[in-house]
Formats: C-alpha cells, sequence, structure tokens
DNA sequence: GGAGACGGCGCC
DNA sequence: AAAGGGCGCCGTCTCC
C-alpha cells in the first residue's frame, strides 16, 4: 500500500473513487452534527494500493472539485458528506455508493451488523483492527505513523468492499438505490432544526422528576428494579415473573395492600420514564442556539429497520409522548413567524396490504374512500358506524394486528374480550377479504425472503420463531417506508433550495414554513406524498391529512 | 469501571 | 401450542 501525502490528480471519469474523512474530538452524542471536532484527514483511494491523504480542510474543496465526475464510494456517506460540507460546496449528487446502506439494500434481515469491519470481514476475510481509531477522539495529538495507515487502509478497504459488493448487485439493487435510499439520503440531509420550546421542556422534566422522586420515597423497593419488584411481590405472596404494566395492572385492581403498591410503581414508572428518556438530558445535550431560539437536529438513519424504516436517535424524535398527553408534542414549535405543517397518510399500512393482496373489497373500499375501520366494524358486528363511534378505534388493533400476525388470543385480550370472540373475529374478517386472506397465507409460508413493492429483498431466518409474522409483516412495513422516502426525496426535488423538513416519523412529515408560504407549502407536501404513493401502490389511492399549526401538539 | 444483556416502555 | 411487527433509550444487573 503506497501512501502519497498530497492531493490526488483528476481520475477518468465514473472511476470509483473511496473517501474516508477522519475527524478529531468528536464529541460522541454529536457525531452526526457538523458542530465539534475538527478535520483530521481525508484519504482518497482510486486504487486499492494507492492512497492519497491530506491533511488540511484548505484543500477539501480541490478535491472536491477534482472528483466532481466520479463515483464516489463511501462507507455510510451521510457521516462523511455532513462533516466534509462544512468545508466544501457538496450538492446532491447521483455519483455515489455509499457500502453501508448497500450493504441493507443486498443483505437486510441477513446479517445485521454493519460496520466497515464487518463487511471487511464478510467480503474480504480481512480483520481491521479498530483500536487506532480511540486516538482521533481521546487525546488526539495529530498524525502520526499509525494513524496514517489506519486512515489510509479504511479508504482502500472500502474500495475493496465497494468492488465485492458490486459483483452482487442486480440491477433492481441499482434501482433502488437511485430512486429511494440515496434521493433519501440527501433529502434528510437537508432537513433544518426543529425549534424547541425549552422552558415548557425544562418544567416538564422538573414537575416529573419530582413527582417520580415523591413515589419512590415511599415505596418499600427501588421499583426501577424489577428484580427487587418481584422479590417484594414473593415476600408477600403473590409469585410473578415479569413486573411490566399488564402484570402490574392486575395486581394493582385488586382491593390490596399488594394493589397500592403496584398502582404506585406502575405511577412512578410514567414519572420516571417522562424524566428521564423526556428529561433534562434531551434538552442540554442536543439543543442548538440558531438566531434566537433553540433547535435540534436528530440522526436519522436512512435504513433504520430490516424492513428498510427509517429510524431516529440522538435524540430519538420519532417516540416523543402522543397519546396520553399532548404536552411534550406542544413543545416542538414553529420558528418565529412560521407555521409547521403535520402531514400524514391515513391508514398508510392498510392500504399497502390492499395493494400488495389485490384484494377486490379492500380495494374497493379504498377507492371509494370509504373507512377502513367502519367497514371492518360492519364486517365484524354488521352494524354500520360513524367515524365519532366508540367502536371505530377499537376496530383499529384488528387489522394493525393481522398485518403483524397478531394471534386471536392476544388480540382478543387486547381487546378485552373473551378468547372464541378473538377467533370468531378473525374468522369473519378472513371469510370477508378472501383475497386478503390467501396473501396472508401464502407469504407467512415464505422462509428465505419477502419483498417490498420495489423489489427490496428482506431475508428472513427461518430459525427465528418470528419467522412467520416477519413474513407477513415486512412487505408491508417495508413498503410504506419507500413510500414515505419517496415522498421526501419528490418534496426536496420541488424545493431544493431551503427544504423546510424538520421531521418524519414513519408516516408523517413535519415541514416548518414562513407563514405566508403555509398554504403552498401544505399543498406541496400532500401532492408529493400522493404522487409517491401512486406510483409505488398505484392501484389504491392514499388520503394524506395535512394541518397547518404552531406546535406539533396541536390536534 | 466499562460493555453488554435485559426488562421495560415511548412511538408508528 | 404459540413473545404482536419495527425501532431507541433508560436504569439495572451481570460479567469481566
Amino acid at each position: 500500500m503506497e501512501i502519497i501525502e498530497s492531493l490526488p490528480p483528476s481520475f477518468p471519469d465514473n472511476t470509483y473513487v473511496a473517501m474516508d474523512l477522519e475527524m478529531s474530538g468528536m464529541e460522541e452524542e454529536l457525531l452526526h452534527r457538523p458542530t465539534t471536532g475538527k478535520f483530521a484527514c481525508l484519504s482518497i483511494c482510486a486504487n486499492s494500493d494507492k492512497i492519497y491523504l491530506i491533511y488540511e480542510p484548505t484543500q477539501v474543496s480541490e478535491v472536491i472539485k477534482r472528483l466532481n465526475n466520479c463515483i464516489w464510494v463511501m462507507h455510510d456517506a451521510k457521516f462523511d458528506i455532513t462533516q466534509l460540507r462544512r468545508w466544501a460546496d457538496i450538492p446532491p449528487r447521483r455519483k455515489l455508493w455509499d457500502t453501508f446502506l448497500m450493504e441493507h439494500i443486498l443483505w437486510g434481515g441477513y446479517y445485521d451488523k454493519f460496520s466497515l469491519a464487518d463487511l471487511a470481514r464478510r467480503y474480504l476475510g480481512i480483520v481491521l483492527d479498530k483500536e487506532p481509531r480511540k486516538m482521533f477522539s481521546d487525546n488526539y495529538q495529530g498524525m502520526n505513523g499509525e494513524l496514517l495507515q489506519y486512515a489510509a487502509l479504511d479508504a482502500s478497504i472500502t474500495l475493496q468492499v465497494q468492488q465485492e459488493q458490486k459483483k452482487y448487485i442486480k440491477r433492481n439493487d441499482m434501482k433502488i438505490w437511485h430512486e429511494i435510499e440515496r434521493p433519501a439520503l440527501f433529502a434528510v440531509l437537508a432537513f433544518q432544526g426543529f425549534r424547541i420550546d425549552v422552558d415548557a421542556w425544562k418544567q416538564l422534566a422538573d414537575y416529573n422528576e419530582k413527582q417520580a422522586q415523591i413515589i419512590k420515597d415511599r415505596l418499600p423497593m427501588n421499583p426501577s428494579s424489577p428484580k427487587e419488584i418481584m422479590q417484594y411481590f414473593k415476600k408477600h405472596g403473590k409469585n410473578i415473573s415479569k413486573t411490566n404494566e399488564d402484570v402490574l395492572l392486575k395486581i394493582a385492581n385488586t382491593n390490596s395492600d399488594l394493589g397500592k403498591i403496584a398502582h404506585d410503581i406502575l405511577e412512578y414508572r410514567k414519572y420516571s420514564k417522562r424524566a428521564s428518556t423526556y428529561g433534562m438530558k434531551f434538552i442540554e445535550i442536543y439543543l442548538e442556539k440558531e438566531d434566537n431560539y433553540y433547535v435540534i437536529h436528530p440522526d436519522y438513519n436512512i435504513i433504520g429497520a430490516e424492513t428498510g424504516r427509517m429510524s431516529s436517535s440522538r435524540p430519538n424524535i420519532q417516540n416523543i409522548i402522543a397519546h396520553d398527553t399532548a404536552e411534550y408534542r406542544k413543545c416542538f414549535i414553529a420558528k418565529p413567524n412560521h407555521k409547521l405543517i403535520i402531514a400524514d397518510y391515513s391508514a398508510q399500512e392498510p392500504r399497502v396490504a390492499a395493494h400488495l393482496s389485490q384484494d377486490p373489497k379492500l380495494l374497493k373500499i379504498f377507492r371509494e374512500h370509504r373507512d377502513i375501520y367502519c367497514e371492518l366494524a360492519k364486517v365484524v358486528y354488521g352494524k354500520e358506524i360513524t367515524k365519532k363511534d366508540p367502536l371505530r378505534n377499537k376496530m383499529k388493533p384488528i387489522f394493525l394486528g393481522l398485518t403483524y400476525g397478531l394471534s386471536s388470543r392476544h388480540l382478543a385480550e387486547n381487546m378485552g374480550i373473551e378468547p372464541e370472540e378473538g377467533k370468531a373475529i378473525y374468522k369473519k374478517v378472513f371469510d370477508h377479504f378472501k383475497v386478503f386472506a390467501e396473501y396472508m397465507e401464502n407469504i407467512k409460508k415464505r422462509k428465505d425472503y419477502v419483498r417490498t413493492v420495489s423489489g427490496r429483498r428482506i431475508w428472513l431466518n427461518p430459525y427465528s420463531s418470528r419467522v412467520e409474522r416477519n413474513a407477513l409483516n415486512s412487505p408491508i412495513q417495508g413498503t410504506s417506508a419507500e413510500i414515505i422516502k419517496l415522498a421526501l426525496s419528490i418534496l426536496h426535488k420541488k424545493l431544493p433550495e431551503g427544504y423546510p423538513v424538520v421531521a418524519v416519523i414513519h408516516d408523517e412529515i413535519v415541514m416548518d414554513v414562513p407563514e405566508r408560504l403555509a398554504d403552498l407549502m401544505s399543498k406541496k407536501v400532500t401532492d408529493s406524498m400522493k404522487e409517491a404513493a401512486e406510483i409505488l401502490c398505484p392501484s389504491v389511492p392514499f388520503d394524506v391529512d395535512a394541518k397547518i399549526c404552531d406546535s406539533w401538539g396541536e390536534k
């Protein structure tokens, strides 16, 4: 391996060129933000034996310029591009190969590890020593011989992995990359910060911390310890093997001393969850000042789940409390003189299921824009109900449950009915939606892989007890994920300058736009979401609800 | 003292 | 007969 400590030349057009950026002194919690750390080096490699290294960030823009017509190969390009944009203009580009995302497209569900070291071992039989990386984070003293080797090797390995991956990549995998994942990557890179009402959040954090402490003080054990809870209950004549909400709620409903304890533990759990997961840490670590207000920028993982769903972390914005209270989402607000647009698909997964199964009765319901849950009530109870009927909410878990293989027994438990009744409900639903039932029966037999509508493979583990449920659910969840990703990128292309998306939550897009543009932007996001669904699931119309609000917590 | 598993629970 | 699909984060606990 020859290391050349200088700028790379201009390679011929469409040369695969691996790049790997090393940063020093990055804060662990903020690896996804261009706000901490310093440029250490960039290694560039078009031939795995010859690596160019630069140490000066001032040279980044020249490198970018010289390599503009090459196909960039990066392992987790989201990180490198986020950081490199501190020193050079890098618009969305077609000529990009992300070995990390490509590996997910190829082997989602098959492997569960996707680091460069994992890929090096899988494809090249090389065991990478990740120890030297620590020298970039702790106490960085500038480049030395060992670090130089390490940085150069990463670029070389990335290129070699890409060359191996290429042998497995089929035409359709490239289509998924170029039409779904790569555009979604650049859309996510363009997300803007989500403003937070810091004072309101702090007040919630304070309050819940205090409440949790009050209850903890009067309990005879550490209520955060399932072990201690079980020991305590055993000592008082009640054997339990789990201490989750279902179990404790049953005890809490008995009129006894233990019932009071169980009730208190559940209360404690509620407050302490809010004080910890949604507490001060959320505020202290991730806040960024922007003009005279504060925003957060979560880290979106483009393929966060094996199904293709995105995930979010640092902080996870996709699990902010929504059902019990709106006060948390009310802390997410529009910027000064702006409005939030909250747009979500109505019954996205049932529509996807209709498209995948081509069940004529399901298709008819959606084509006539009827409400799937009201229709379900008709099928199950023979009752015509309106959207306001409380029965409608009871129907929701039925269809959702079906799509991930919920057993009739658990369905009955959730609905608070007898197991036989649960069974009867399933029978009625399957008898009515016959083609859907056949689709489910067929797909759950698969043991190798299933596909989404784009043709993405999701590998199954035939030895897992979940294999049937995964087979049922993955095409539906995975297709839904593709729809929202495509919607994000269609919207991105409509708004290349200043893409005002601030969050995406599986079937929902949140934008923060100047008030005067609110109606226009609301239409743009709605149209983009409908177009995306139309492209991937053309047999079903998708309805989108869009609201213009001041906070995320408004109904 | 740190890593990782686990129980638990927030969301879609 | 049968752990309800997918995540990330927290505190606890075990192990090294």
